[in-house]
RNA sequence: GCCGAGGUAGCUCAGUUGGCAGAGCACAGCCCUGAAAAGGCUGGUGUCGACAGUUCGAUUCUGUCCCUCGGCA
């Protein structure tokens, strides 16, 4: 027999320590499980949530809102029944959701749970949304209805190149950074001047990301591109076969228009542009497949360099309680971190160096 | 077998009156601090079907062959 021996632990009884209401007040322990989109969370996240005896916390720009529940492969009722599931439902699709709105509720769902002695699990896809819990957001003015509405009439008379110029005058730094076409950001940071009065590049920097409100543990689920593709093909066929298309109806039949950013989410923008005769319906699936395909790509760029993220592939023959057994592992893991810090040092050196922020 | 039309990027094709081969789509890489399922940027060496001939130089012209798709037998 050879060396170092780990120290057994009772993990359930560590668990139970972890969410003491002091222990949870002085470590903040959060729990994030994120991956692309069809990867699988959302069936990993309901069982890891049960064996915590805890509730899902969504991280989903396009689950917030009300009404649009197929195409954003919303949990069923009866799954929310199982687990409860936050922070869907939060608006209507025609109001502007944002990260800000999202940090706001989030922060107030993590504290409820805190109160409640429960670990905070926060699962999804949104990367920026992640990161507002996990590294925070630069205390910038918040979106205004006016000043964009005035941005608008500035982008109208003199163009994107007009919107760029005034940004190289007020924050030429931020101007350095942005592309002129990127019209939106380049909209945003005018936005942030025109409210404060000051460049948006300074508070980045004074920000930074900085922020550490939480002793969070990221667990990213990955696949191979060529199983993460299928599955998508195979949600997006489940999707259309079970209601995709009359929903998106209904959404515009209630006046929700195609240009609302609601409406141009996946799926939702390539069936509105079907109903309206743009293409057939064979060229709205190759479409919605597609551009989710994109999607995914995007997201897995994004979250490879999130610093900090344990990740764990998954095997096509994997079935999903193997999955959510390795997520629970890790998170057991993680707590014991956080309770005997002193005995784990090497283990959090080693082992969860990768996972913990 | 004969007569047409073709063979150029993963796909559909354009093109070079002989001089470093180019579009769309697909795909790939990347950026992001209140729209993030949004928005934006970048990326083309490919035996130009094969072999030979003419030429300083052939993907382009000529010849032979191979393959594909029509039509006729």
């Amino acid at each position: 027999m050879g060396g170092i021996k780990v120290p057994e632990y009772d993990n359930q009884l560590l668990l139970r320590e972890c969410m003491l209401p002091e222990n949870l007040r002085r470590y903040r322990p959060l729990v994030v499980l994120l991956g692309p989109t069809a990867v699988g969370k959302s069936r990993v996240a309901t069982q890891v949530a049960k064996h915590f005896d805890t509730e899902v916390l969504t991280a989903d720009s396009r689950q917030v809102y009300r009404g649009m529940n197929i195409g954003t492969d919303k949990p069923t009722a009866a799954g929310r029944q199982d687990v409860p599931h936050r922070l869907i439902d939060l608006a209507d699709p025609h109001e502007v959701f944002n990260a800000g709105w999202y940090r706001r509720v989030a922060l107030d769902e993590i504290d409820r749970l805190y109160a409640a002695n429960r670990l905070p699990f926060v699962v999804g896809g949104t990367g920026l949304y992640i990161k507002t819990l996990v590294r925070g957001l630069c205390p910038a003015p918040q979106a205004d209805p006016l000043v964009r509405a005035d941005l608008k009439k500035l982008r109208e008379a003199s163009g994107r190149a007009g919107l760029y110029a005034e940004l190289m005058r007020v924050d030429p730094e931020t101007a350095a950074r942005l592309h002129p076409n990127d019209e939106s950001k380049v909209m945003r940071a005018l936005e942030v001047y025109r409210l404060s009065g000051r460049p948006m590049s300074i508070m980045h920097d004074e920000h930074r990301f900085q922020e550490k409100l939480f002793s969070a543990l990221l667990i990213g689920l990955q696949r191979t591109k060529e199983a993460l593709y299928r599955r998508i093909e195979e949600r997006i066929d489940w999707q259309l076969t079970h209601g995709m298309v009359e929903e998106t109806r209904s959404l515009l039949d209630q006046g929700y228009g195609c240009g609302l950013a609601s409406m141009k989410g996946l799926g939702y923008r390539q069936v509105g542009a079907f109903l309206a005769n743009e293409y057939d319906y064979e060229e709205m699936v190759r479409r919605f497949k597609r551009d989710t395909r994109r999607f995914a790509k995007r997201q897995m760029t994004w979250f490879r360099k999130e610093s900090g993220v344990a990740w764990l592939s998954i095997e096509e023959s994997e079935p999903c309680e193997r999955t959510a057994e390795r997520v629970i592992a890790l998170m057991e893991q993680f707590v014991r971190t956080l309770e005997a810090p002193a005995q784990s040092a090497a283990l959090q050196q080693t082992t969860l160096e990768k996972g913990c922020v």
